[in-house]
Order: C-alpha cells, then sequence, then structure tokens
DNA sequence: TTGATATAGTTCAAAAAGTGAACTAAAAAA
DNA sequence: TTTTTTAGTTCACTTTTTGAACTATATCAA
C-alpha cells in the first residue's frame, strides 16, 4: 500500500481512507468484527490472493486496527481486532444499511445488526448531540470548515 | 472497474463495496455532497488523473449515483447526486467521526456534520428501532444469518 | 515416533489498473 | 473574432493485483 494521494487532504473522510480505503481493508475488518481470527480463515471467506492477504494484514496491524496474538495452548497466531477496529462498526453497519437498501439480496437479508443483550434490531440514526434528539437524515448536513490549500 | 471478486458474497457490506470500494469513489461522492457538480471541481480537489476521473463518473452514473444533466441556461453537463447517493451521508459521517477520533487533524477538524435548520452539532448512534433508545456501540454486534456457500 | 495434513506464509510471471502529460474539440468569455 | 475554459481522450509508463506454485512449520493420527 502507497500513500493515496488524497491523503493530503485535510479532511478526516480522506483520512480514514487512505487507511481504509482500498479493495480489501474494509472486507477483511467486516469478517475480523464477524469473529475471523486467523490467515485461511481471511483467505477462504474472501478469496483474496494470500500475497495481498499477507500485505493487508500487515497493513492492518502497522496501522493498529488487529494485533498478532499468540493463541492460548498454541504455538500459532492470531489477528484480533483492537478498540480501533471495533470502532468501524458504525462504518460497516451503514454500509450494511445502505446495501440493504439499494442492492438487496433477493434471498432476504444475510447480516443483522443487533443489540447484544436484547436481541433487537438496531439502526444508526442521527442523534443531535446536545439533546439526544433524533433527527431526519435529510436534514443533515456536511460541510468544509476550511479550503484545501494545496 | 471490472467486478470485484467479492461481489458473489452474500452480504450487504460486500455488495456496497463492490459498488463504492475503490480508491476514488467515496472521495467523489463526497465531493458531491459537498455541493461539487462538474468535472473540473472533482479534479481539483482531488488531483486524479482526468482519465480515471471519466470512468468513476461515468460508473457513478451507471450505478444511479450521479446524474448527468444539462445546467439551466447552458449547453454544459453537471453531475447531480441522487437519492441513492445523498443516503451514503450517514457512511460519510461515520467515517469522518472515526477519522476524527483515530487520525485527528493537528489543526482541528475540517468538516463538520450540523443539523440544517438549527446548525447543530449530529452524530450518527446506534439506536433500538424498536424503542427509539440509543445503545452503547458496544453492544452492537454483527451477525451473518447464513453462510456462504461459494 | 513417523508420516500425513493443515496452516501461514513467500515467490514470481502475467494481467489489470492507475498515473501523468500531451492532445482535442466544443463552449463560453473577452 | 480570438482567447480561454471546460470536458474530456489518448498513450506510454509505473504500480498493483492475480493466480499458481512452492516452502516451512505446526498439528494430528496411527
Amino acid at each position: 500500500m502507497t500513500t493515496r494521494s488524497y491523503e493530503q487532504i485535510p479532511c478526516p473522510i480522506a483520512r480514514s481512507l487512505s487507511v481504509l480505503g482500498d479493495q480489501w481493508t474494509l472486507m477483511i475488518v467486516r469478517d475480523a468484527l464477524m469473529g475471523v481470527r486467523r490467515f485461511e480463515g481471511f483467505q477462504k471467506s474472501l478469496c483474496l490472493s494470500r500475497n495481498l492477504l499477507t500485505q493487508r494484514l500487515r497493513h492492518l496491524v502497522d496501522e493498529g486496527l488487529l494485533t498478532k496474538e499468540k493463541m492460548e495452548g498454541s504455538r500459532r497466531y492470531e489477528y484480533c481486532p483492537t478498540q480501533k477496529c471495533r470502532d468501524l462498526l458504525g462504518v460497516l453497519v451503514m454500509f450494511s444499511e445502505w446495501g440493504e437498501q439499494w442492492c438487496p439480496d433477493p434471498d432476504g437479508p444475510l447480516v443483522e445488526i443487533r443489540h447484544a443483550d436484547s436481541g433487537q434490531a438496531v439502526g444508526m440514526r442521527p442523534l443531535l448531540l446536545d439533546e439526544r434528539r433524533e433527527v431526519s437524515p435529510a436534514e443533515v448536513e456536511l460541510i468544509q470548515l476550511r479550503e484545501n490549500d494545496d
């Protein structure tokens, strides 16, 4: 992975995508958050070439999204998601909601987002951070505060 | 853009990423949602090569995220985001929140997410969809319902 | 303990995708 | 009318990705 040219754009979305925005990284994160821990697990789940998987896992470890840890009672390693990685759940939930809405699977949903304790369905919704009140997505806007002085 | 090999994985996240998950598409969507409408606008904002921009804009039009429309009082065209594109705002907001948290800009935030009417700060937060009650992100889990029968 | 199999990679050639610069043609402005 | 801007296209070059074969431990089963 080389430095993306938009890494220089002073915007948190650009910075996030410069870490996560290649073909495979978010799919590996998805797998990790669904419990995949080992090299062969990622490879079989995603069918990506093994050398690229090596590179991407190394990248994710370097960026602090995964740790490579010795498994208990074994000499083998496993890749475990860090908090930085777990914090991407919201991103994946949004991708999932968008995918269900705009390119649904004819066989019905395949991934569910649930509250761990109660098993109830959960969605990510825009909230006024002060009042803790829900607002309509249509009323939310993205504003650039300063200009990019290339 | 060729078909990604994970397009076959029956998962709404995989399907979303097969449309959006290349180096540039989400950055173009970001620009479009911040008001960029024309070829030169995207090119200057992102500094990507012009032939790639042509390809990506065509891809986004084909996928129904942008429409190429004649500008009023002109023979020129502009690229306008559709509802399918505007529905990606939540994804971008999550990327922005993650970026601010995990790779903050030393000069302070550059993008703000606000309620259009009141100007108040907005965040995407997990909500129990039945009760409309906020829950902790740590209590949210992503569950795969069926197996991928390759 | 030995042999078989599973796991986690590495290596390398071919194919595909991205980059950057130069070029073109139509539209708009002066 | 001439110049400048806009929206691309073309092409040679570089970088990435793919896919298959190979290697070296680790674990399992007899």
